[in-house]
DNA sequence: ATCGACGAAATTGTTGACAATAGCTTCGAT
DNA sequence: ATCGAAGCTATTGTCAACAATTTCGTCGAT
Protein backbone atom coordinates (compact mmCIF):
# COMPACT_ATOMS: atom_id res chain seq x y z
CA UNK A 1 0.00 0.00 0.00
CA UNK A 2 1.57 3.29 -1.00
CA UNK A 3 -0.32 6.26 0.16
CA UNK A 4 -3.35 6.05 2.03
CA UNK A 5 -3.62 9.04 3.72
CA UNK A 6 -7.02 9.09 6.11
CA UNK A 7 -9.57 11.86 5.29
CA UNK A 8 -13.07 12.64 5.79
CA UNK A 9 -14.74 12.59 9.57
CA UNK A 10 -13.60 9.08 10.06
CA UNK A 11 -10.01 10.88 9.59
CA UNK A 12 -10.57 13.39 11.72
CA UNK A 13 -11.84 10.88 14.94
CA UNK A 14 -8.46 9.36 13.96
CA UNK A 15 -6.25 12.14 14.58
CA UNK A 16 -8.18 13.18 17.54
CA UNK A 17 -8.04 10.08 19.38
CA UNK A 18 -4.25 9.81 18.07
CA UNK A 19 -3.78 13.36 19.51
CA UNK A 20 -5.55 12.59 22.50
CA UNK A 21 -3.73 9.12 23.21
CA UNK A 22 -0.15 10.92 22.73
CA UNK A 23 -1.36 13.44 25.38
CA UNK A 24 -1.91 11.04 28.19
CA UNK A 25 1.07 8.61 27.57
CA UNK A 26 3.19 12.45 28.04
CA UNK A 27 4.21 12.40 24.08
CA UNK A 28 3.20 15.37 23.91
CA UNK A 29 3.73 18.23 26.78
CA UNK A 30 1.54 21.03 27.90
CA UNK A 31 2.95 24.13 25.79
CA UNK A 32 4.15 21.90 23.10
CA UNK A 33 3.29 23.59 19.54
CA UNK A 34 0.87 21.46 17.65
CA UNK A 35 1.41 22.56 13.76
CA UNK A 36 -0.73 21.11 11.02
CA UNK A 37 1.17 20.38 8.51
CA UNK A 38 3.93 17.88 10.82
CA UNK A 39 0.50 16.58 12.07
CA UNK A 40 -0.45 15.89 8.59
CA UNK A 41 2.31 13.97 7.94
CA UNK A 42 3.05 12.31 10.50
CA UNK A 43 -0.24 10.56 10.90
CA UNK A 44 -1.05 10.29 6.98
CA UNK A 45 -4.23 12.58 7.27
CA UNK A 46 -5.17 15.62 5.09
CA UNK A 47 -4.37 19.17 6.51
CA UNK A 48 -7.93 19.89 6.74
CA UNK A 49 -8.44 16.53 9.08
CA UNK A 50 -5.85 17.45 11.40
CA UNK A 51 -7.58 21.05 11.46
CA UNK A 52 -10.65 19.99 12.36
CA UNK A 53 -9.43 17.54 14.89
CA UNK A 54 -8.02 20.23 16.49
CA UNK A 55 -11.05 22.06 16.89
CA UNK A 56 -12.29 19.00 18.31
CA UNK A 57 -9.80 19.72 20.58
CA UNK A 58 -9.90 22.82 21.65
CA UNK A 59 -13.95 22.45 22.06
CA UNK A 60 -12.79 19.81 24.82
CA UNK A 61 -10.11 21.96 26.74
CA UNK A 62 -7.10 19.88 25.73
CA UNK A 63 -5.95 22.12 23.37
CA UNK A 64 -5.65 26.12 23.57
CA UNK A 65 -5.81 27.75 19.55
CA UNK A 66 -4.67 30.76 19.37
CA UNK A 67 -5.85 32.60 15.82
CA UNK A 68 -3.03 33.23 13.28
CA UNK A 69 -0.70 31.45 15.88
CA UNK A 70 -1.49 28.12 15.83
CA UNK A 71 -2.80 25.07 18.47
CA UNK A 72 -0.66 24.62 21.91
CA UNK A 73 -1.06 21.72 24.09
CA UNK A 74 -3.25 23.28 26.43
CA UNK A 75 -1.30 23.75 30.07
CA UNK A 76 -3.66 23.27 32.89
CA UNK A 77 -2.38 25.43 36.40
CA UNK A 78 -2.51 23.49 39.80
CA UNK A 79 -4.71 26.01 40.82
CA UNK A 80 -6.96 25.66 37.46
CA UNK A 81 -6.83 21.21 38.08
CA UNK A 82 -7.87 21.88 41.97
CA UNK A 83 -10.77 23.95 40.64
CA UNK A 84 -10.97 20.89 38.15
CA UNK A 85 -11.81 18.52 41.12
CA UNK A 86 -13.99 20.66 43.33
CA UNK A 87 -16.04 20.34 40.10
CA UNK A 88 -15.46 16.51 40.29
CA UNK A 89 -16.22 16.58 43.85
CA UNK A 90 -19.88 18.20 43.27
CA UNK A 91 -20.75 16.21 40.09
CA UNK A 92 -19.16 12.95 41.46
CA UNK A 93 -21.22 13.12 44.73
CA UNK A 94 -24.43 13.66 42.62
CA UNK A 95 -23.57 10.49 40.67
CA UNK A 96 -22.90 8.43 43.45
CA UNK A 97 -25.71 9.68 45.55
CA UNK A 98 -28.29 8.52 42.60
CA UNK A 99 -26.31 5.07 42.25
CA UNK A 100 -27.03 4.40 45.42
CA UNK A 101 -30.46 5.85 45.77
CA UNK A 102 -31.61 4.29 41.78
CA UNK A 103 -29.72 1.53 40.84
CA UNK A 104 -30.70 -1.77 40.79
CA UNK A 105 -29.57 -3.63 43.41
CA UNK A 106 -27.55 -6.03 41.48
CA UNK A 107 -25.63 -3.66 40.11
CA UNK A 108 -24.66 -2.19 42.71
CA UNK A 109 -23.55 -5.45 43.99
CA UNK A 110 -20.89 -5.69 41.58
CA UNK A 111 -19.06 -2.81 42.80
CA UNK A 112 -17.97 -5.15 45.82
CA UNK A 113 -15.86 -7.01 43.49
CA UNK A 114 -13.80 -4.13 42.26
CA UNK A 115 -13.35 -3.52 45.76
CA UNK A 116 -11.86 -6.85 46.24
CA UNK A 117 -9.92 -5.91 43.28
CA UNK A 118 -8.52 -2.80 44.54
CA UNK A 119 -7.35 -4.54 47.56
CA UNK A 120 -5.26 -6.89 46.00
CA UNK A 121 -3.90 -4.15 43.85
CA UNK A 122 -2.14 -2.18 46.49
CA UNK A 123 -1.61 -5.19 48.86
CA UNK A 124 0.55 -6.76 45.50
CA UNK A 125 1.97 -3.20 44.53
CA UNK A 126 0.29 -3.20 40.97
CA UNK A 127 0.18 0.46 40.94
CA UNK A 128 -1.03 0.08 37.30
CA UNK A 129 -3.53 -2.00 37.64
CA UNK A 130 -5.10 -0.27 40.99
CA UNK A 131 -5.41 3.38 38.95
CA UNK A 132 -7.55 1.52 35.82
CA UNK A 133 -9.74 0.04 38.80
CA UNK A 134 -9.96 3.21 39.98
CA UNK A 135 -10.96 4.62 36.68
CA UNK A 136 -13.05 1.66 36.18
CA UNK A 137 -14.89 2.26 39.89
CA UNK A 138 -15.52 6.26 38.82
CA UNK A 139 -16.63 5.48 35.18
CA UNK A 140 -19.00 2.61 36.56
CA UNK A 141 -20.80 4.78 39.48
CA UNK A 142 -21.45 7.51 36.63
CA UNK A 143 -23.25 5.08 34.67
CA UNK A 144 -25.02 3.44 37.64
CA UNK A 145 -26.31 7.07 37.90
CA UNK A 146 -28.30 7.05 35.09
CA UNK A 147 -26.61 10.81 35.23
CA UNK A 148 -25.23 11.28 30.96
CA UNK A 149 -25.17 14.89 31.40
CA UNK A 150 -22.70 14.74 35.02
CA UNK A 151 -21.12 11.35 32.86
CA UNK A 152 -20.41 13.94 30.52
CA UNK A 153 -19.05 16.52 32.46
CA UNK A 154 -16.92 14.28 34.38
CA UNK A 155 -15.41 12.94 31.35
CA UNK A 156 -14.44 16.14 30.20
CA UNK A 157 -12.95 17.42 33.24
CA UNK A 158 -10.84 14.41 33.43
CA UNK A 159 -9.26 14.53 30.67
CA UNK A 160 -7.75 18.06 31.52
CA UNK A 161 -6.19 16.44 34.19
CA UNK A 162 -4.37 13.50 32.48
CA UNK A 163 -1.58 14.94 33.77
CA UNK A 164 -2.04 15.28 36.82
CA UNK A 165 -3.99 12.36 37.44
CA UNK A 166 -0.70 10.03 36.16
CA UNK A 167 1.12 11.88 38.47
CA UNK A 168 -0.60 11.40 41.85
CA UNK A 169 -1.05 8.29 41.28
CA UNK A 170 2.45 7.10 41.45
CA UNK A 171 2.95 9.43 44.61
CA UNK A 172 4.40 7.28 46.93
CA UNK A 173 1.34 6.55 49.86
CA UNK A 174 -1.55 7.41 47.83
CA UNK A 175 -2.96 4.19 47.29
CA UNK A 176 -2.73 3.46 51.02
CA UNK A 177 -4.76 6.59 51.60
CA UNK A 178 -7.27 6.27 48.65
CA UNK A 179 -8.22 2.54 48.56
CA UNK A 180 -10.34 2.94 52.21
CA UNK A 181 -12.22 5.93 51.03
CA UNK A 182 -12.84 3.56 47.82
CA UNK A 183 -14.13 1.54 49.76
CA UNK A 184 -15.99 3.37 51.99
CA UNK A 185 -17.99 4.68 48.43
CA UNK A 186 -18.49 1.60 47.45
CA UNK A 187 -19.94 0.46 50.85
CA UNK A 188 -22.47 3.10 50.55
CA UNK A 189 -23.63 2.72 47.15
CA UNK A 190 -23.70 -0.64 48.04
CA UNK A 191 -25.63 -0.17 50.89
CA UNK A 192 -28.02 2.17 48.94
CA UNK A 193 -27.34 5.56 51.63
CA UNK A 194 -27.23 7.78 48.87
CA UNK A 195 -26.27 10.66 51.67
CA UNK A 196 -23.25 8.32 53.12
CA UNK A 197 -22.24 7.83 49.21
CA UNK A 198 -21.74 11.55 48.40
CA UNK A 199 -20.08 12.50 51.36
CA UNK A 200 -17.77 9.54 50.91
CA UNK A 201 -17.37 10.80 47.03
CA UNK A 202 -16.58 14.21 48.37
CA UNK A 203 -14.42 13.34 50.59
CA UNK A 204 -11.64 11.33 48.51
CA UNK A 205 -12.07 14.38 46.12
CA UNK A 206 -11.36 16.48 48.68
CA UNK A 207 -8.34 14.35 49.38
CA UNK A 208 -6.85 14.56 46.21
CA UNK A 209 -7.50 18.23 46.29
CA UNK A 210 -5.17 18.41 49.05
CA UNK A 211 -2.26 15.92 47.29
CA UNK A 212 -2.97 18.71 44.57
CA UNK A 213 -1.68 21.58 46.86
CA UNK A 214 1.33 20.03 47.63
CA UNK A 215 2.31 19.93 44.36
CA UNK A 216 5.06 21.77 42.61
CA UNK A 217 4.33 24.38 39.98
CA UNK A 218 3.88 23.16 36.82
CA UNK A 219 6.81 21.67 34.68
CA UNK A 220 7.72 24.96 32.14
CA UNK A 221 6.47 23.71 28.47
CA UNK A 222 9.16 22.44 26.43
CA UNK A 223 9.50 20.47 23.14
CA UNK A 224 9.14 16.96 22.62
CA UNK A 225 9.57 14.25 20.22
CA UNK A 226 5.91 13.70 18.64
CA UNK A 227 6.19 10.19 17.36
CA UNK A 228 2.08 10.06 17.51
CA UNK A 229 2.11 6.47 15.96
CA UNK A 230 -0.40 6.40 13.65
CA UNK B 1 -21.74 49.64 1.09
CA UNK B 2 -21.86 46.73 -1.75
CA UNK B 3 -21.58 43.73 -0.71
CA UNK B 4 -20.13 43.34 2.80
CA UNK B 5 -20.11 39.59 3.58
CA UNK B 6 -18.88 39.40 6.64
CA UNK B 7 -15.97 37.00 6.64
CA UNK B 8 -12.98 34.80 8.55
CA UNK B 9 -12.83 33.99 11.96
CA UNK B 10 -14.94 37.61 13.07
CA UNK B 11 -17.44 36.03 10.52
CA UNK B 12 -17.47 32.78 12.96
CA UNK B 13 -17.96 34.60 16.11
CA UNK B 14 -20.71 36.79 14.60
CA UNK B 15 -22.46 33.77 12.72
CA UNK B 16 -22.81 31.85 16.11
CA UNK B 17 -23.74 34.63 18.11
CA UNK B 18 -26.30 35.59 16.00
CA UNK B 19 -27.19 32.03 15.62
CA UNK B 20 -27.57 31.91 19.88
CA UNK B 21 -29.91 34.90 19.94
CA UNK B 22 -31.92 33.75 17.07
CA UNK B 23 -32.09 30.44 19.40
CA UNK B 24 -32.98 31.94 22.85
CA UNK B 25 -35.36 34.15 21.40
CA UNK B 26 -37.12 31.55 19.65
CA UNK B 27 -36.76 32.59 16.11
CA UNK B 28 -35.36 28.70 16.05
CA UNK B 29 -37.41 25.98 17.06
CA UNK B 30 -35.95 22.67 18.38
CA UNK B 31 -35.36 20.58 15.35
CA UNK B 32 -35.49 22.81 12.86
CA UNK B 33 -33.15 22.13 9.82
CA UNK B 34 -30.13 24.74 9.60
CA UNK B 35 -28.88 24.73 6.00
CA UNK B 36 -25.49 26.27 5.68
CA UNK B 37 -26.54 28.38 1.86
CA UNK B 38 -29.37 29.80 4.14
CA UNK B 39 -27.59 31.22 6.56
CA UNK B 40 -24.71 32.30 4.73
CA UNK B 41 -27.37 34.36 2.65
CA UNK B 42 -29.32 35.48 5.61
CA UNK B 43 -26.13 36.72 7.64
CA UNK B 44 -24.49 37.66 4.74
CA UNK B 45 -21.17 35.52 5.50
CA UNK B 46 -19.21 32.63 3.69
CA UNK B 47 -20.31 29.15 3.79
CA UNK B 48 -17.20 28.34 5.27
CA UNK B 49 -17.93 30.92 8.46
CA UNK B 50 -20.96 29.21 9.14
CA UNK B 51 -19.86 25.63 8.92
CA UNK B 52 -17.37 26.71 11.81
CA UNK B 53 -20.07 28.65 13.51
CA UNK B 54 -21.83 25.77 13.58
CA UNK B 55 -19.22 23.22 14.49
CA UNK B 56 -18.69 25.99 17.46
CA UNK B 57 -22.65 25.23 17.87
CA UNK B 58 -22.41 21.80 18.09
CA UNK B 59 -19.39 21.66 20.58
CA UNK B 60 -21.44 24.00 22.81
CA UNK B 61 -24.38 21.11 22.92
CA UNK B 62 -26.85 23.86 20.97
CA UNK B 63 -27.01 22.07 17.92
CA UNK B 64 -26.99 18.64 16.65
CA UNK B 65 -24.62 17.67 13.57
CA UNK B 66 -25.30 14.72 11.98
CA UNK B 67 -22.75 13.77 8.66
CA UNK B 68 -24.07 14.02 5.44
CA UNK B 69 -27.45 15.48 6.98
CA UNK B 70 -26.69 18.60 8.02
CA UNK B 71 -27.42 20.62 11.46
CA UNK B 72 -30.33 20.97 13.86
CA UNK B 73 -30.96 22.51 17.14
CA UNK B 74 -30.70 20.00 19.26
CA UNK B 75 -33.89 18.87 20.99
CA UNK B 76 -33.51 18.84 24.58
CA UNK B 77 -35.65 16.41 26.13
CA UNK B 78 -37.51 16.85 29.53
CA UNK B 79 -35.65 13.84 31.10
CA UNK B 80 -32.15 16.01 29.67
CA UNK B 81 -33.44 19.62 31.56
CA UNK B 82 -33.68 17.73 34.80
CA UNK B 83 -30.36 16.02 34.51
CA UNK B 84 -29.04 19.47 33.65
CA UNK B 85 -30.73 20.90 36.47
CA UNK B 86 -29.28 18.02 38.38
CA UNK B 87 -25.64 19.27 37.63
CA UNK B 88 -26.67 22.77 38.13
CA UNK B 89 -27.67 22.19 41.38
CA UNK B 90 -24.21 20.53 42.74
CA UNK B 91 -22.17 23.05 40.81
CA UNK B 92 -24.37 26.56 41.80
CA UNK B 93 -23.78 24.62 45.46
CA UNK B 94 -20.20 24.97 45.10
CA UNK B 95 -20.49 28.18 44.08
CA UNK B 96 -22.78 29.39 46.74
CA UNK B 97 -20.48 27.82 49.16
CA UNK B 98 -17.62 29.31 48.07
CA UNK B 99 -18.81 32.34 47.30
CA UNK B 100 -20.06 32.71 50.75
CA UNK B 101 -16.63 31.31 52.44
CA UNK B 102 -14.22 32.97 50.48
CA UNK B 103 -15.50 36.16 48.53
CA UNK B 104 -14.73 39.85 50.28
CA UNK B 105 -17.73 40.78 52.57
CA UNK B 106 -17.56 44.04 50.43
CA UNK B 107 -18.97 42.06 47.32
CA UNK B 108 -21.39 39.64 49.35
CA UNK B 109 -23.03 42.95 50.91
CA UNK B 110 -23.39 44.01 47.13
CA UNK B 111 -26.21 40.86 46.16
CA UNK B 112 -28.46 42.91 49.14
CA UNK B 113 -29.35 45.18 46.24
CA UNK B 114 -30.15 42.39 43.69
CA UNK B 115 -32.47 40.87 46.54
CA UNK B 116 -34.41 44.41 47.20
CA UNK B 117 -34.68 45.24 43.22
CA UNK B 118 -36.11 41.07 42.82
CA UNK B 119 -38.70 42.04 45.58
CA UNK B 120 -39.65 45.20 44.01
CA UNK B 121 -40.15 43.67 40.59
CA UNK B 122 -42.08 40.50 41.70
CA UNK B 123 -44.50 43.08 43.49
CA UNK B 124 -44.88 45.22 40.55
CA UNK B 125 -45.49 41.87 38.38
CA UNK B 126 -42.25 42.67 36.65
CA UNK B 127 -41.43 39.14 35.10
CA UNK B 128 -38.84 40.19 32.60
CA UNK B 129 -36.99 42.53 34.89
CA UNK B 130 -37.13 39.82 37.76
CA UNK B 131 -35.90 37.05 35.14
CA UNK B 132 -32.85 39.34 34.34
CA UNK B 133 -31.98 39.78 37.75
CA UNK B 134 -32.59 35.93 38.59
CA UNK B 135 -29.89 35.61 35.85
CA UNK B 136 -28.08 38.08 37.60
CA UNK B 137 -27.58 36.89 40.61
CA UNK B 138 -26.35 33.67 39.96
CA UNK B 139 -23.87 34.53 37.36
CA UNK B 140 -22.55 37.03 40.30
CA UNK B 141 -22.21 34.23 42.45
CA UNK B 142 -20.71 32.14 40.38
CA UNK B 143 -18.61 35.36 39.74
CA UNK B 144 -17.67 35.54 43.07
CA UNK B 145 -16.77 32.39 44.19
CA UNK B 146 -13.58 32.67 41.94
CA UNK B 147 -14.53 29.22 40.52
CA UNK B 148 -13.82 29.72 36.84
CA UNK B 149 -14.22 25.79 35.74
CA UNK B 150 -17.41 25.50 37.30
CA UNK B 151 -18.53 29.11 36.16
CA UNK B 152 -17.82 27.63 32.53
CA UNK B 153 -19.90 24.75 33.10
CA UNK B 154 -22.44 26.37 34.11
CA UNK B 155 -22.58 28.99 30.77
CA UNK B 156 -22.80 25.50 29.09
CA UNK B 157 -25.36 23.77 31.00
CA UNK B 158 -27.67 27.32 30.79
CA UNK B 159 -27.57 28.13 27.45
CA UNK B 160 -28.65 24.54 26.74
CA UNK B 161 -32.19 25.39 29.05
CA UNK B 162 -32.82 28.64 27.29
CA UNK B 163 -35.87 27.02 26.08
CA UNK B 164 -36.99 25.92 29.44
CA UNK B 165 -35.90 28.10 31.71
CA UNK B 166 -38.04 30.86 29.29
CA UNK B 167 -40.84 28.70 29.91
CA UNK B 168 -40.76 28.42 33.70
CA UNK B 169 -40.23 31.76 34.56
CA UNK B 170 -43.81 32.70 32.86
CA UNK B 171 -45.27 30.08 34.94
CA UNK B 172 -48.02 31.80 37.12
CA UNK B 173 -47.12 31.52 40.74
CA UNK B 174 -43.47 30.46 39.58
CA UNK B 175 -42.02 34.18 41.05
CA UNK B 176 -44.01 33.53 44.22
CA UNK B 177 -42.11 30.60 44.41
CA UNK B 178 -38.73 31.29 43.93
CA UNK B 179 -38.06 34.70 45.28
CA UNK B 180 -37.88 33.47 48.81
CA UNK B 181 -35.60 30.88 47.62
CA UNK B 182 -33.79 33.49 46.17
CA UNK B 183 -33.67 35.70 49.14
CA UNK B 184 -32.33 32.68 51.45
CA UNK B 185 -29.36 32.04 49.15
CA UNK B 186 -28.71 35.46 49.28
CA UNK B 187 -28.69 35.70 53.16
CA UNK B 188 -26.71 32.64 53.67
CA UNK B 189 -23.91 34.38 51.64
CA UNK B 190 -24.23 37.48 52.79
CA UNK B 191 -23.77 35.88 56.14
CA UNK B 192 -20.79 33.81 55.46
CA UNK B 193 -22.57 30.65 55.93
CA UNK B 194 -20.74 28.08 53.07
CA UNK B 195 -23.29 25.60 54.20
CA UNK B 196 -26.50 27.38 54.24
CA UNK B 197 -25.70 29.02 51.02
CA UNK B 198 -24.90 25.38 49.16
CA UNK B 199 -28.17 24.21 50.78
CA UNK B 200 -29.64 26.87 49.68
CA UNK B 201 -28.73 26.77 46.23
CA UNK B 202 -29.83 23.04 45.74
CA UNK B 203 -33.21 23.91 47.39
CA UNK B 204 -33.71 26.41 45.19
CA UNK B 205 -33.12 24.36 41.97
CA UNK B 206 -34.39 21.12 43.13
CA UNK B 207 -37.61 23.14 43.23
CA UNK B 208 -36.57 24.26 39.76
CA UNK B 209 -36.37 20.55 38.85
CA UNK B 210 -40.36 19.66 40.21
CA UNK B 211 -41.52 22.27 38.56
CA UNK B 212 -39.72 20.52 35.08
CA UNK B 213 -41.74 17.41 35.59
CA UNK B 214 -44.36 19.34 35.47
CA UNK B 215 -43.81 20.13 32.21
CA UNK B 216 -45.74 18.50 29.28
CA UNK B 217 -43.69 16.71 26.66
CA UNK B 218 -41.36 19.09 24.45
CA UNK B 219 -43.22 20.59 21.21
CA UNK B 220 -42.49 18.12 17.81
CA UNK B 221 -39.83 19.93 15.34
CA UNK B 222 -41.55 22.24 13.26
CA UNK B 223 -39.95 24.67 10.99
CA UNK B 224 -40.42 27.90 11.77
CA UNK B 225 -39.21 31.27 10.20
CA UNK B 226 -35.58 32.15 10.47
CA UNK B 227 -34.93 35.75 10.47
CA UNK B 228 -31.89 36.05 11.73
CA UNK B 229 -31.22 39.59 11.89
CA UNK B 230 -27.78 40.65 10.99
C1' DA C 1 -53.92 2.64 -5.62
C1' DT C 2 -49.31 0.94 -3.70
C1' DC C 3 -44.82 -0.12 -3.87
C1' DG C 4 -40.27 0.13 -5.64
C1' DA C 5 -36.72 1.73 -8.76
C1' DC C 6 -34.80 5.39 -11.03
C1' DG C 7 -33.24 10.07 -11.64
C1' DA C 8 -32.88 15.03 -10.60
C1' DA C 9 -32.15 18.57 -7.25
C1' DA C 10 -30.48 20.11 -3.01
C1' DT C 11 -26.99 19.85 0.41
C1' DT C 12 -22.92 18.67 2.63
C1' DG C 13 -17.92 17.27 2.36
C1' DT C 14 -13.28 17.73 0.36
C1' DT C 15 -9.54 19.39 -2.01
C1' DG C 16 -5.68 22.14 -3.52
C1' DA C 17 -4.19 26.45 -4.47
C1' DC C 18 -3.68 30.97 -2.89
C1' DA C 19 -3.60 34.89 0.55
C1' DA C 20 -2.28 36.79 4.82
C1' DT C 21 0.21 36.81 8.87
C1' DA C 22 3.71 35.88 12.47
C1' DG C 23 8.37 34.88 13.66
C1' DC C 24 13.04 34.63 12.53
C1' DT C 25 17.32 36.01 10.19
C1' DT C 26 20.16 39.14 8.21
C1' DC C 27 22.01 43.39 7.55
C1' DG C 28 23.21 48.10 8.47
C1' DA C 29 23.68 52.13 11.45
C1' DT C 30 25.14 54.00 15.75
C1' DA D 1 28.32 45.06 20.41
C1' DT D 2 23.28 46.62 20.29
C1' DC D 3 19.37 47.95 18.37
C1' DG D 4 16.12 48.46 14.66
C1' DA D 5 14.43 47.69 10.00
C1' DA D 6 13.76 44.97 6.04
C1' DG D 7 13.15 40.68 3.91
C1' DC D 8 12.46 35.81 4.06
C1' DT D 9 10.40 31.56 5.69
C1' DA D 10 7.19 28.86 8.10
C1' DT D 11 2.50 28.52 9.22
C1' DT D 12 -2.20 29.43 9.42
C1' DG D 13 -6.54 31.21 7.16
C1' DT D 14 -9.63 31.57 3.12
C1' DC D 15 -11.88 30.51 -0.87
C1' DA D 16 -14.31 28.61 -4.86
C1' DA D 17 -14.86 24.81 -7.49
C1' DC D 18 -15.64 20.02 -7.47
C1' DA D 19 -17.12 15.45 -5.57
C1' DA D 20 -20.14 12.58 -2.91
C1' DT D 21 -24.35 11.80 -0.69
C1' DT D 22 -28.92 12.30 0.63
C1' DT D 23 -33.63 13.54 -0.33
C1' DC D 24 -37.49 14.09 -2.87
C1' DG D 25 -40.30 13.57 -6.84
C1' DT D 26 -41.62 10.86 -10.87
C1' DC D 27 -42.70 7.02 -13.33
C1' DG D 28 -43.85 2.29 -14.17
C1' DA D 29 -45.29 -2.30 -12.76
C1' DT D 30 -48.34 -5.13 -10.15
Amino acid sequence: MADNRVTGQEGRRLVSTAIRRALSAGDLVPGQRLVEQELSESLHATRNCVREALQDLAAEGLVELVPRRGARVRVVSVEEAIQITECRAALEGLCARRAAEHAPAQQREGLREIGTRMREAVAGGDLNTYSALNRELHARIAEMSGQKVAGGLLDRLKGQMVRYQFRLALRPGRPTKSLPQHLAIIEAVVTGDGHAAEAAARAHLDSVIEELRATPAAEPAGSAALTVGA
